[in-house]
RNA sequence: GGGCCUGUAGCUCAUUCGGUUAGAGCACUCGGUUGAUAACCGAGAGGUGAGUGGUUCGAUUCCACUCAGGCCCA
């Protein structure tokens, strides 16, 4: 008779080996194919909303592994909160403008190819668009859930005019506001340029010590160091540092003031050999001393600035505020005025008439023979160093001040209304408030302006007959009228021509502005274009990498401080970057850069998901193939966790009621109710990495190593429709229910696959599991907590019998076990019965006996058992081989067989050959 | 140079107010099983808690500095 064929094994099509590749490429196509996204909002229309609104990755080429990153973090947030019944309607964005575009248009077709600036823009529009589609793909694949269909565009049309209302409204509260900035130019394209356009090179400058006469010191200079002595008709201040001490040095013929730190290097180099240092004072003490220009009829003073440094130089530094960034900040800080001689050939204008109609570079060399002739220039000397180029046309670039678009952070108090605002937000993690608070109180007024062709227009008229710039709400009006319909090429086609008067001549002909927005003003109008008008504002989260601080987040508030008063977002999650294994930054240079396409195609979406889910990302996220491996080994114990349910519930019918259950399964009920409160309020903190770990614990510690294995004889053994099968399998149904909609935020293509094996309809259309109040047992918990102490001496005891070749099998063996503690003792009295299927053993004796190995709970001795194996269940009974009918049997078998009724089955089943 | 963050086993994470021998899983080694089988079970080994100093009866935990790395600003 063949007993095997009795046995109820695990059956189920579920297979072992994932295939996670071709596997999910099925699924996405099943999931457009039945429109999911769809399916999920109607099936939550009256849930409550969720507004989640996503920060626009910049539409350049690839995605990169930190966006792949954000998109999977968004979507296990948006998963989660839906799963948790709430409707979230999740719009994907993309930032289309911008310098990175332009750049890399114009460097892949030339700047000469484009005659108008529509053409080139034109050509960046479709860049971006392709872009967007590759990236869309992408992020499909990685299988994030959204409404990819209509996602908003930064560059569509009516983006743009979204963008121009709100910065009709910042005009209309008097934010706005022209002056002149330094910018990076370059003097013979004769244009601005960005930070990333800038190509450092050697480059050989006249390095210059001039002395600034004191006024209210007879014969004392301040002694100054500069490369760029071309910048000294713009001189207006010098600064110093406040905490370093200063000399004043006597020499021969006057006195210099210079740092004490420097004084070695500076008196060695102008061959100063009798010197006395007269005395020493702080930095601070000269604050506000005026001086004499070196060769200009005007006076300079002294100020404190952080930025000076002791490295090289005097320690005293000439401020220019129209040719340096440094000095620029710091003429805002002591209210200098900006001057800037110089026009966009780089020639010196007639603010400068002994240099008019020189080109500065050119000048140098005038400037030191004036500076020669009077007696203040020091010492001269050829310095190289290295300097910023034009990536085009490799001049060597200039800062020179031009009229720019500002915002005023002081305006209305905005500045410090946001700081307050700041306040009333939830900040994941919480530092992250310290971090953006800081940036708004040190940040400047916002330049909004660029001198670039790509991005949307600045809507200001300069009048043509008296050089008035004008910026007016009506004007601004007109442009979103012709914006909404045309798109913003319409402002640069020299065809379209705005109505208007100005204001102080009366004209009627104007010249449209050039220059665009920062893009920074596109993207952080999504709170305006996208939350306000298509969900519902403020929202409830933006959720970023922590360089957003500075941008996005910052900026999407300081514009929504300004339109609506009050803050776009009532949470904000940040999210480290991705490094590489050892921490390191990812650049192509370095050649550790990862493509996350490259991995997804390796490993299929759901492992790298699994692995990035378990990783803290509240700080930077070390990228390694290692942790990949470790995520694969976790998932196939995962996926193998969720084969073994399936396999035991291919005959399952309906669920036992809870009293009928057998103890340990109302224990199993118990942890599955604390795994479900855990996971859910890990998920509600969005720490992601806990319920990853909580549920992988779980299938390994709970499930694998405790409950699958004690429940093998019992669902393989026992009768078909025995109370006791019935009663596992009510619990194996519960766990896989629950358990496939836990980990369906993190694995969605996994969790579907297994629901499609379970249940009908797609598992993304669930809500989380429900914990049942009854399932709720401390007391059976407390119970185990003790069984389980006691079960692992005794798995202690058996593997050193095994080691000692006692037994093979636990199967083999007889446990005799005692303790001197009376509560144990009691314990093992009351469950006798259950022991042997919690060890895995044939039988279990509570007895005291001689050569005992004493645990910390328990003495145990471990022998072989000595009756025979049951040829079906495999356990040792005193039983086997006594009864007639079924010899090799054991009593619970040969019970089994009689009811159930399997000889006639038995008897229809071939015998197998050999 | 400034602001913010990070550093615990080869990997991913724990360690509640500072308190017994710093814990899990994976990976590794050894063993068992062959009825979850490219699976499953058990055991073992693995740590100067980045470093130095301080506060304390006691520090991985609190403080200072240093080192390594990241973001932003300069």
């Amino acid at each position: 008779m063949l007993y095997k064929d009795t046995v109820i094994l695990p059956r189920t099509a579920f297979p072992m080996r994932a295939n996670l590749v071709q596997k999910e490429a099925d699924i996405l196509k099943n999931w457009a194919d039945t429109g999911l996204y769809n399916l999920i909002q109607e099936n939550r229309a009256n849930a409550p909303e969720y507004i989640f609104h996503d920060g626009p990755p910049y539409a350049n080429e690839h995605a990169h592994l930190g966006t792949a990153f954000n998109r999977v973090l968004k979507d296990m947030v948006i998963r989660y909160k839906i799963l948790a019944g709430y409707k979230v309607h999740f719009i994907p964005g993309w930032d289309c403008h911008g310098m990175p575009i332009e750049h890399a248009v114009i460097k892949k077709k030339g700047a000469k190819s484009f005659s108008t600036k529509n053409q080139l823009r034109q050509e960046c529009k479709k860049y971006a668009e392709e872009s967007v589609d590759i990236q869309r793909q992408e992020f499909k694949r990685l299988g994030t859930f959204a409404d990819w269909d209509n996602p908003y565009i930064t560059m569509s049309k009516e983006y743009e005019a979204k963008v121009l209302e709100v910065f009709k409204i910042m005009v209309s509260k008097g934010y706005i506001y022209r002056a002149k900035r330094p910018v990076h130019w370059c003097t013979k394209c004769r244009t601005a340029l960005a930070e990333a356009e800038l190509d450092y090179k050697d480059f050989t400058s006249p390095s210059v010590y001039v002395k600034f006469k004191i006024l209210s010191m007879p014969d004392t200079y301040i002694l100054i160091w500069t490369t760029t002595p071309w910048t000294l008709p713009a001189n207006v201040a010098c600064a110093i540092n406040s905490g370093f001490k200063y000399n004043f040095v006597k020499t021969e013929k006057e006195t210099l003031i210079m740092a004490d730190s420097l004084l070695p290097t500076v008196v060695e180099k102008l061959k100063i050999k009798d010197y006395k240092v007269e005395k020493t004072v702080l930095g601070k003490e000269l604050g506000g001393i005026e001086y004499k220009h070196p060769f200009l009829d005007r006076t300079g003073k002294i100020i404190l600035s952080s930025f000076v440094t002791s490295e090289s130089g005097t320690g005293c530094v000439h401020i220019a505020p129209g040719h340096g960034y440094e000095d620029y900040l710091a003429s805002i800080t002591y209210n200098l005025p900006i001057l800037s001689p110089v026009d966009e050939k780089g020639c010196f204008t007639e603010e400068v008439p002994e240099l008019q109609g020189k080109n500065i570079f050119d000048a140098d060399k005038d400037i030191i023979e004036i500076l020669t002739n009077n007696g203040t220039l020091m010492y001269k000397e050829d310095f190289q160093h290295s300097y910023p180029h034009c990536w085009r046309c490799k001049t060597p670039l200039i800062f020179r001040a031009t009229p720019q678009w500002f915002l005023n952070m002081e305006h209305n108090n905005l500045r410090t209304r946001c700081v307050e605002e700041i306040e009333k937000v939830k900040w994941m993690p919480e530092w992250s408030k310290k971090r953006i608070a800081n940036n708004i109180m040190q940040r400047p007024d916002w330049c909004l302006s660029r001198q670039r062709s790509w991005g949307i227009p600045i809507p200001a008229l300069y009048c043509k007959a008296c050089g008035e710039a004008i910026l007016t709400t009506e004007i601004i009006e007109k442009a979103i009228g012709l914006v909404k319909i045309n798109g913003t090429d319409i402002w640069f086609d020299e065809n379209t021509k705005i109505d208007a008067v100005c204001p102080k001549c009366g004209n009627k002909e104007f010249k449209k502005e050039e220059d665009i927005f920062d893009v920074w003003i596109d993207s952080s109008s999504s709170y305006y274009a996208v939350v306000k008008e298509k969900l519902k504002f403020p929202a409830n989260l933006y959720c970023e990498a922590v360089d957003q601080h500075r941008c996005w987040f910052q900026h999407s508030l300081i514009l929504s401080m300004v339109t609506e008063e009050q803050s776009c977002f009532k949470a904000v999650l940040t999210h480290g970057l991705i490094l590489d294994k050892e921490g390191k930054k990812m650049s192509k240079s370095q050649g550790n850069v990862v493509q996350p396409m490259e991995v997804i195609k390796k490993y299929g979406a759901d492992i790298v998901r699994l692995y990035l889910s378990g990783l803290d990302y509240t700080c930077d996220i070390m990228f390694s193939t290692d942790g990949l491996e470790t995520a694969t080994t976790a998932y196939r114990k995962i996926r193998n966790t969720f084969k073994f349910l399936l396999g035991n519930l291919y005959d399952y019918k309906k669920a036992l009621s809870y009293e009928k259950l057998w103890e340990v399964d109302k224990l199993m009920l118990h942890k599955l109710a604390v795994l479900i409160e855990n996971v859910t309020k890990a998920y509600e903190e969005f720490e992601f990495y806990k319920v990853y770990h909580l549920i992988h614990n779980y299938c390994v510690m709970e499930l694998s190593q405790f409950y699958f294995d004690t429940l093998k004889d019992r669902l393989y053994t026992h009768g078909k429709s025995s109370i006791s099968r019935q009663s596992a399998q009510t619990v194996l149904s519960e766990t896989l229910s629950a358990l496939a909609r836990l980990i369906a935020p993190i694995l969605p293509f996994t969790s579907e696959e297994v629901w499609g094996y379970f249940n009908t309809g797609s598992i993304h259309l669930e809500k989380l599991p429900v914990v049942k109040e009854e399932w709720k047992n401390e007391k059976l918990a407390n119970e185990y907590e003790l069984i389980s102490e006691i079960r692992d001496e005794v798995l202690l005891a058996l593997e050193q019998a095994r080691a000692n070749k006692i037994i093979g099998s636990g199967l083999e063996a007889t446990v005799i076990i005692d303790s001197k503690d009376e509560k144990v003792l009691s314990l093992l009295r009351d469950k006798m019965a259950l022991l042997p299927s919690i060890f895995i053993v044939s039988e279990v004796i509570v007895d005291r006996v001689e050569n005992m190995v004493t645990f910390k709970k328990l003495d145990i001795k471990v022998s072989l058992c000595e009756y025979n194996k049951c040829e079906r269940c495999w356990i040792r009974e005193k039983e086997v081989g006594k009864n007639n009918e079924h010899p090799t049997l054991c009593v619970k078998c040969s019970k089994v067989i009689k009811e159930e009724d399997y000889e006639k089955e038995i008897e229809k089943k071939e015998p197998v050959e050999g």
